[in-house]
DNA sequence: ACAATAAGTGAATGGCTTTCACTAAAGAAT
DNA sequence: ATTCTTTAGTGAAAGCCATTCACTTATTGT
């Protein structure tokens, strides 16, 4: 009478050890760890072989798109203000913002896939009523959340590229003088840049929609 | 006497197969026409092999800024207006869309390194010349810079994922009725992306600065 | 009770990037 | 001119990766 400590794990198990949820959780967690996804270190993680994905899943493309889901689970719905458009405006960008600036590792193959998951379309549908509510013409609603959402999508990759993203010494001072300058002028007058295009976009919208 | 038909290919040759700039090109022809890049293959389009590269580049991501370099070079540097504010952003905004717009592939690699290669460097410098001649404000401008540049990119990633950003069925009409409508609203009345996000930007970016 | 289905495994396939000892030519130094 | 060093390309291999498929074991439906 030996206590079952078989580890061969062969055959259907007992109690299930993967669900579509744990996979794209597991999946955003390693993305905010280690920069990238590794299926067979995905695995590792969850106590399971790599071939036991292909259960439930597609393929590589679909765990991104749950690790989207997850990203969207975990950061609840912004309080949705029946407001101005400016408000509705800021307040979607900055839960974009913060939601996309956790893993930044993540954003590029976001950016390359159409949005799928059921929570991801839910939460901007809840966006674009939002922009109904505060007036908005239908037609202008689609391509105003684009712009906000590649907007969140650039500001976040940009905050992670630590330093700049152009990478220039000293000694090309004089090579590259007015980039150079710049650089210096805003190293020494630091500008908040999730703010500044707050600020870009909530005006810029705001022009766009009114015009029309 | 024969004709030296050795393909052996064996040692230094006597002109060298290889260069920075070939395979930046190479490299960009390769994003364009089968959207990625795979070294192996990249060899074989240069006839040479794999091995190769690593005498003229450190690793792949070099490569990729090469294929940076080699999209800047092939677009000229616009005219550039010593015009208004306005001008200025239009001018860059749709210079950096035009040559996005041809290798939408490549995008989303670009933009997880920093700007490195001397010919993508001396363009943006450029850029910041013509906001100072325009009159920006010298911490405003590496700001506006990226804002322009992330948006550039994201629209040509949307114009790339075909049909929508939003995947959902017709059955999924009750599902997501906001999301559903403003796509439709948008498909009724089509949007120039390009040319809402040039006055967006425009308008935002002028008021931004101004405000200051 | 039994057939059908579902979940997990193990092994293999074919792709990828990178490294390194090797070869042959070019260029520098004597 | 000869020799030495450096340079550009090769070939083979190592170590990743994603995906497939025959197999096993449990659950579910009849």
């Amino acid at each position: 009478m030996q206590t079952p400590s078989k580890t061969s794990q062969l055959g259907r198990p007992r109690t299930p050890r993967l669900s579509r949820k744990a996979i794209g959780r597991a999946a955003l967690e390693m993305f905010e760890e280690e920069e990238s996804l590794s299926i067979p270190r995905l695995a590792e993680r969850l106590g399971v072989r790599q071939s036991s994905f292909y259960k439930h899943v597609t393929g590589r493309q679909e765990i991104i798109e749950l690790a989207r889901g997850a990203l969207v689970e975990r950061a609840p719905m912004p309080e949705l203000p029946s407001g101005s458009l400016d408000d509705v405006i800021r307040e979607i960008f900055d839960s974009l913002r913060k939601a996309y600036g956790l893993v930044p590792a993540l954003l590029p193959l976001l950016l390359t896939q159409p949005v799928s998951h059921p929570a991801a379309l839910e939460r901007y549908d809840r966006f674009v009523e939002a922009f109904e509510i505060a007036g908005a013409p239908r037609h202008l609603i689609i391509p105003a959340l684009e712009a906000l959402d590649s907007a969140a999508i650039g500001a976040s990759l940009d905050a992670m590229t630590m330093e700049s993203a152009w990478s220039i010494n000293e000694e090309e001072e004089g090579t590259y003088p007015h980039l150079f300058a710049a650089k210096k002028a805003v190293a020494e007058h630091p500008v908040d840049r999730f703010a500044f295009l707050a600020d870009v976009l909530s005006a810029g919208l705001r022009a766009a929609i009114d015009d029309d």
